[in-house]
DNA sequence: GCGACAG
DNA sequence: ATCTTGTCGC
């Protein structure tokens, strides 16, 4: 697939947060999908020779039946430091060298990470859905702002995740006994909707399949 | 000034 | 994220 917009990634951190703030008033957290969802694809990073390189994997798959469609690995020379708030400047460069390898354009991505609940609403999941100009939804395994009540160890049950007095996304239990994750809008797509889908690509494990099978992917050779 | 801190 | 063996549980 081909990628509508660009700007620099060789940026100072000082520059980086300015970006930020200049992006988040461009992210859409109401349902823009294209329908129906055939396609849903999880991104995932991992890196070699202590974080020189990063490789970048994404994993395509047919919705709602999550089935393997096609897939796409990228090495890339790291970039960016590992900085809380600025992850999307370290990992999205491979991941968008990996997504124009791909053939089938997706109809939603999952991401690794945050979508909105970011101190500056724009975690990976929103800075990849602007560049991409499509739906997006964050699934990160820890939480990096905001706070919740007790999530019920019931599969689907969540709690709305609260920063600064504003609920930028849900803390979801996927699966009975394992912590829950956290959700947020990334770009074009409301909360409940995430949460929807999150769960409807969450079958049998913690984490969605999308992200289990681009996790596996960009570990091995 | 003191902690917290996606991957 | 990555470095790593065994170990608890279904």
């Amino acid at each position: 697939m081909k990628i509508p917009r660009h700007h620099s990634w060789s940026l100072t951190v000082a520059e980086a947060i300015a970006l930020q703030e200049k992006l988040t008033k461009e992210v859409i957290t109401i349902d823009k999908i294209p329908q129906p969802v055939q396609y849903v694809a999880g991104v995932d990073m991992g890196f070699e020779s202590s974080g020189t390189i990063s490789r970048a994997a994404v994993a395509v798959l047919s919705f709602p039946d999550l089935q393997l469609h096609e897939y796409a690995i990228a090495r890339r020379t790291t970039s960016f430091p590992y900085i809380p708030g600025l992850l999307s400047f370290r990992e999205i460069p491979a991941l968008l060298d990996a997504l124009e390898k791909i053939n089938t354009t997706p109809d939603l991505i999952l991401c690794d990470g945050q979508g909105i609940a970011h101190p500056r609403r724009l975690g990976i999941a929103s800075h990849l859905g602007l560049i991409l100009d499509m739906p997006t939804i964050g699934v990160a395994k820890s939480l990096l702002v905001g706070k919740h009540e007790e999530v019920p160890n019931i599969k689907g049950s969540w709690q709305p995740l609260i920063h600064r007095q504003e609920t930028v996304g849900a803390a979801l239990r996927t699966r009975v006994g394992t912590k829950p994750v956290y959700i947020s809008s990334g770009h074009r797509v409301s909360l409940p909707t995430a949460i929807d889908y999150v769960l409807q690509c969450t079958p049998k494990y913690r984490l969605p399949e999308t992200t289990r099978i681009a996790d596996k992917l960009s570990k091995s050779d």
